[in-house]
DNA sequence: ATATTTGTTTAGAATAGTTCTAAACTGCTT
DNA sequence: AAGCAGTTTAGAACTATTCTAAACAAATAT
């Protein structure tokens, strides 16, 4: 039974990763199945790569990283901004805002219909918008 | 001339420092008149530590981490939220916006009244909202 | 089938960015 | 002017990310 539902997801991996005609390998199946198992979330290539490590599996850290960036130009991830020394990227790329709470800088997604925004100015010329972020910082009472 | 100029930027940072209770030192000294010499800009740890080695002073970058974070502190600079690899400040710390270009990781400021947000959620239990930021990704047409 | 070439992928090593901490310094107290 | 307490600095350590050479896989030629 375990095993038959980590096959459905392993089947899932490969789907995804032959549609971004990226080679199924060993490291980016375990990375794939992994990246899209839990739903929406928001994950660092360290808490990924301790996430795969824990499961068992070894890739390396700069795989990881690899393998992130390619996703991301994919448009199957979406980097966040933030302050945070390091980079967290979002499993959700459909258009959404942030909270980022300062206290542990975890990010919470708040879905795009709930923020109405009016007056984005006109990009400077030979520029075109590529994306609108609103980040609600919070911290602690 | 010039060196009645020099005086007063000096004399300025003098005041900077001694309001926020920091020793008049002359690392903090140098990295004060610079950073606030040029009107609202977006600088770098790195960025600014060229600027005061080019200067002729000495300064190590390890100081300038720790003045550019003590500044944050008093909010006489404010920390931007970028996916670059390094952290921005920005001297004006007055609540606005910014355009961040993909192509060169700059920024530009947005002054606040140009653009209106409906709709800010409330923050989970216990956690205040502390700033809300709208950054507009922009890259090569 | 299998060797050869060509492009892709991986991960150790190198680098970039930031923080930590022990020594140096400054000002206060006696 | 010597001792003490808190502050500041910057070298060393550490964390985050990228580079690149070797390993691998697919395509083509034999």
């Amino acid at each position: 039974m375990i095993k038959s539902h980590t096959k459905i997801i392993e089947i899932d991996a490969l789907n995804i990763l032959k549609e971004a005609k990226l080679r199924p390998t060993r490291q980016r199946v375990s990375l794939v199945s992994n990246i899209f198992k839990y739903g929406n979330r928001h994950i660092s290539a360290e808490s990924l790569h301790r996430e795969i490590l824990n499961s068992g599996e070894q890739v390396s850290l700069a795989t990881v990283y690899n393998t992130l960036h390619q996703l991301t130009n994919l448009n199957l991830l979406r980097q966040v901004k933030t302050n945070s020394s390091q980079n967290y990227f979002d499993t959700n790329t459909i258009a959404h805002h942030h909270f980022f709470d300062e206290s542990n800088n975890s990010l919470i997604d708040i879905s795009k219909d709930k923020i109405k925004i009016y007056g984005i100015p006109i990009p400077p010329d030979n520029k075109k918008v590529s994306e609108v972020e609103v980040i609600i910082s919070i911290k602690n009472k």
